[in-house]
DNA sequence: ATAGGGTTAG
């Protein structure tokens, strides 16, 4: 490029559209507008920030003007637009009408389009395309494919290219780290990041995020410090995102607040992702008020963030703050979509009003045009079931569109047992069983009904019937974090330190409670001799 | 002169 050309480019910058505008008439009078550089600026120009400007501009070039340049960079502001079947056409005309071959550039953008649209047909096309003209293994190109390979579950093939590249750089194998981790080969892609002689920001947030996606929280948090101390790199947004989510499930809470401080210390912007993932790990992490403040922090907040607080806020008994807050979504104009009535609905349930409900139900299909699904009938038939209604319960249950599955039974049979109807309660297991929907919880509310209602030997015969056929509950779990290690609990759990230390803390704890209601209810305090 | 890989809610 001549120095003119360059310092052209740098000045570039600075214009506004409405100053390039006036350059365009001035050249087009000037009769300059016919040098295809020129031509090819403003489009590169407009492209980025006007786009139905630049696609007018393009459509009235006269055809010594319509350079490969220009087509190319009229496909990428297509796909970047989404019009991708318009970047076809184009291309199609580059082809045919304008006589050139696609180029490394023209192949890149054109598999970017194929990798949005999930299109692993044309985009092998492409790639046959690319062979023929002897692009296949160029950066762009080849990064493109693996990309679009990985991202249409064709792993074999990304590492075929992958296996025979000569050039391999650090997309290359942040892109293959992706594919294995999203075959659920996370190991597979541990050792390739090991492997990899270059590391940026970008290839430490996927692997962090590979963890992740495996469910695999302390290896992503481990991963997370290991790439503070030992690469030097400052963790990127998505890093911070994936180690938070991290946090989120593990309850750490240590760890999340001095991400959360590192966020403000190097300004990181608080965006809608970085600030649902917060929202999120504070919610996660049982701190209501921290959820809340970094929600009224944010800029901007969208149906992710409002979703995410509503559902803090339902789980920690603040379900009436929860349905304000949806209130309050609604008048700001963020759309609701399915994942915030599961919440909302669930609010209410616990709340029990019953009618705000059933109205918030009704409106879902009829105000957002949003179909409700079994998740939402597993609410309806839990708002009514819970108030006492079940004959209303039953109704629902027979007139849904689809079949209950085992949480809307279950919703069902949980009315029974809070309302002391063990008949229905017995007919409903019996069908769940039939259905083959029954899983432990099923058996576990049976059994519980029973005992709410003193039937010990129907109690039994549950049990014994679960350990009959072999029905397993998933153990109920929790954890806590202390002095920044996270320590599990299991039910049935039965180590030394639960047993010795936890086990009589909670006797006392239990006793001292009871001693309280009996003074409130005027009787004589026991508490002094509670304790140990 | 035009370009690629990582991230949020039930």
């Amino acid at each position: 490029m001549k120095a003119s050309q360059r310092s052209l480019l740098l000045l570039e910058q600075c214009f506004t559209m409405t100053q390039m505008k006036q350059i365009q008439s001035h050249l087009a009078v000037s009769g300059t507008l016919l040098d295809p550089y020129a031509a090819g600026r403003i489009v590169a120009f407009c492209a980025v920030r006007d786009f139905s400007y630049a696609h007018r501009f393009f459509q009235h070039l006269p055809h010594l003007c319509r350079t490969a340049f220009v087509c190319n960079t009229m496909i990428k502001a297509l796909v970047d637009e989404k019009e991708h079947e318009s970047a076809l056409a184009l291309y199609k005309r580059m082809v045919t009408d304008y006589g050139f071959l696609p180029n490394n550039y023209t192949l890149s953008f054109l598999l970017t389009a194929c990798t949005q649209l999930g299109d692993v047909c044309s985009g092998s096309i492409y790639h046959c395309q690319a062979i023929r003209l002897g692009w296949e293994s160029y950066d762009f190109v080849q990064n493109g494919l693996i990309h679009l390979y990985v991202t249409c579950n064709v792993l074999e093939s990304a590492r075929r290219i992958f296996d025979a590249s000569v050039n391999r750089d650090v997309v290359t194998w942040t892109a293959l780290i992706n594919g294995c981790v999203k075959s659920d080969q996370v190991e597979v892609a541990r050792n390739l990041f090991d492997e990899m002689p270059d590391k940026n920001a970008v290839s430490w947030s996927a692997m962090i995020n590979g963890y992740v996606q495996a469910g695999l929280f302390r290896e992503a948090l481990e991963l997370f410090n290991a790439m503070q101390t030992l690469s030097g790199l400052r963790p990127s947004h998505a890093g911070v995102v994936g180690a938070l989510t991290a946090c989120a499930f593990l309850g750490a809470l240590d760890q999340g607040r001095w991400i959360h401080a590192y966020v403000d210390r190097t300004k990181m912007k608080l965006d809608r992702i970085l600030g649902t993932a917060l929202i999120d790990m504070y919610s996660k992490c049982g701190c209501v008020d921290a959820a809340r403040r970094v929600f009224e922090e944010m800029e901007e907040r969208d149906v992710f963030a409002f979703t995410s607080l509503i559902s803090c806020l339902a789980n920690h008994g603040h379900s009436k703050d929860a349905i304000e807050l949806f209130g309050r979504m609604l008048t700001e104009g963020v759309a609701p979509n399915e994942v915030t009535f599961i919440c909302v609905l669930s609010s209410c349930s616990r709340m029990g009003m019953v009618d705000h409900g059933l109205e918030i139900f009704r409106s879902m299909s009829k105000e957002y045009g949003i179909e409700p699904g079994v998740q939402h009938y597993g609410c309806l038939v839990d708002l009514l079931g819970r108030a006492g209604m079940l004959e209303e319960a039953k109704q629902v249950v027979r007139g849904m569109p689809m079949e209950p599955d085992s949480y809307v039974l279950g919703a069902l049979l949980n009315g029974c047992r809070v309302h002391g109807d063990v008949e229905l309660g017995r007919e409903l297991v019996e069908s769940i069983i039939q259905r083959k929907l029954d899983h432990g919880g099923v058996h576990v509310l049976l059994s519980n009904m029973y005992a709410s209602t003193s039937q010990w030997d129907d109690v039994v015969k549950v049990r014994k019937g679960m350990e009959e056929n072999r029905v397993k509950k998933v153990p109920g779990c929790s954890s806590i974090e202390v002095n920044g290690e996270v320590r599990e609990f299991v039910v049935g759990d039965r180590s030394v330190a639960l047993v010795e230390e936890v086990v009589p803390l909670l006797c006392w704890i239990e006793k001292h409670l009871k001693s309280l209601r009996l003074e409130e209810e005027g009787g004589a305090g026991v508490a002094e001799n509670c304790f140990f």
